[in-house]
DNA sequence: CGTGGAATTGAACGTCGTCAAGGACCGTGG
DNA sequence: CCACGGTCCTTGACGACGTTCAATTCCACG
């Protein structure tokens, strides 16, 4: 495994964020950059990397790429349940319990480091506030599967949309994927309807209506918001549960 | 405060849940039990013990009764999120993150020990297996969370109904609170609605539906479920998610 | 009794899903 | 070079599921 400079930023990149969370120590840092540049890993686009009933022995932390967690019913109905974004970990602490209960699916190439079990947990043994920053990573992967719920269960379709592409441009945002007032977005229009529990076919109409009324656009998968207070307005979005700033 | 000999088996129901997630130690029971049986408060029904923005800086440990998570928009619309049932901890860790991005509500009079931040931690410090247990009751709760997603965002509503009528079945059956094939339902049908993501009317005919097929009987606040495999198959249910059971 | 919250019913409407077809784009192979 | 197939996006027509509004019944409680 070839260690590149591009690597060694991206790496960077998850530390940055991790600190965010929880200040870390400079040893907790060091160690971690450590163990993620020793389980460097690649992966197609369109891969299960997990998948509901697996058991879990690592942790898996993404360093570049789009990924999602899913969960299907026996007759093919598919619900996206959240996206996993560059900086966030898979599934932390997840080998706590038995099986995993959802999926987690490649939806770009994807680069990601593994840890194995024993490692991450003598990694966060050693290191408190390294511990506590990925306890606190599941904490607000739990607030945001609540705002997901009340998108699902009482927003309207042009919410709901509105509300999704709000929060992957402020996820995005501290992780420097956000040019100015644009952004990637890398996955397809059934995806989306997956994540807002549409059809594709409404989810596209929704889509040209938030175009049609002048707040995205959305061509060649790439994201531009026009006006965000506008489109946050429409969305009914209150960003304090992504939680992405400490309090001081 | 008294501690009538009812309190006592009421925290011997939490301590039992707890080590069917990670067994306890005795010492980590002994411990449990005391700072319980100190933190003992109660509240009546239809109240909110902490709001959305609200600092969090202790522990709340359900003894009996129900409670609920919720979110809601600016202009009313609400959605229940979670229920919590007696033996699961209301916000474990809540206070690593600076602000609640939900309100839990009662919604029946509750019995509930509250342990302060501190002491909660020198607990969980002292006893591995403690602080084990309560991560792995958050780790359901994601999973949970995200059952809730694909119900709310992919399932019909005769669906929906059905599944939360089994989850909240499957959930009270292990503490004891089931009878033969019934068990209490002591919330309205507003309560349910704002569960399932539907409106008040839909869901009263959803739930007439289900009794008209002679699945449940719901009469004075009691939950009969006349057939439990036929109840699930037509929720589409998979249990796994509520991790019941540890892995032997 | 009378009051108020909850459950229930009816009717009309609307959002969203389904089905089906057409078009744009892209890589592949003849 | 162009035909071909595949995937994704787009549009139209229609119907169904679920919402809204409003009225009525039921029941516990004072």
């Amino acid at each position: 495994m070839s260690l590149s400079t591009s690597d060694r930023s991206l790496v960077e990149l998850v530390i940055r964020r991790l600190n965010v969370l929880r200040p870390l120590s400079t040893e907790a840092r060091a160690s971690l950059e450590y163990a993620l540049l020793e389980g460097l890993e690649h992966a197609g686009a369109g891969e299960d990397l997990i998948s509901e009933g697996d058991p879990v022995d690592s942790v898996r932390v993404v360093l570049s790429g789009w990924l999602c967690r899913y969960k299907s019913l026996e007759d093919g109905r598919r619900q996206i349940v959240n996206f996993i974004f560059p900086g966030e970990s898979c599934d932390s602490h997840a080998f706590l319990l038995p099986v995993m209960d959802h999926s987690i699916a490649t939806m770009t190439p994807v680069v990601y480091a593994e840890i194995k079990r024993a490692r991450f947990e003598s990694l966060t043994r050693d290191a408190r506030s390294l511990a506590e920053a990925f306890w606190c990573e599941t904490l607000v992967n739990n607030a945001i599967q609540r705002e997901w719920a009340i998108n699902l269960g009482r927003r309207t379709a042009l919410e709901r949309v509105a509300h999704l592409f709000c929060e992957i441009f402020e996820r995005l945002r501290p992780v420097g994927m956000v040019d100015a007032n644009s952004c990637v977005m890398p996955v397809t229009q059934m995806d989306l309807a997956d994540a807002t529990g549409l059809s594709v076919v409404h989810l596209n109409r929704t889509v040209q209506e938030l175009r049609a009324s002048g707040l995205i656009v959305l061509r060649d998968r790439i994201l531009t918001i026009n006006d965000l207070d506008a489109l946050k307005d429409t969305a009914l979005y209150s960003p304090s549960y992504l939680q992405l700033y400490r309090r001081s």
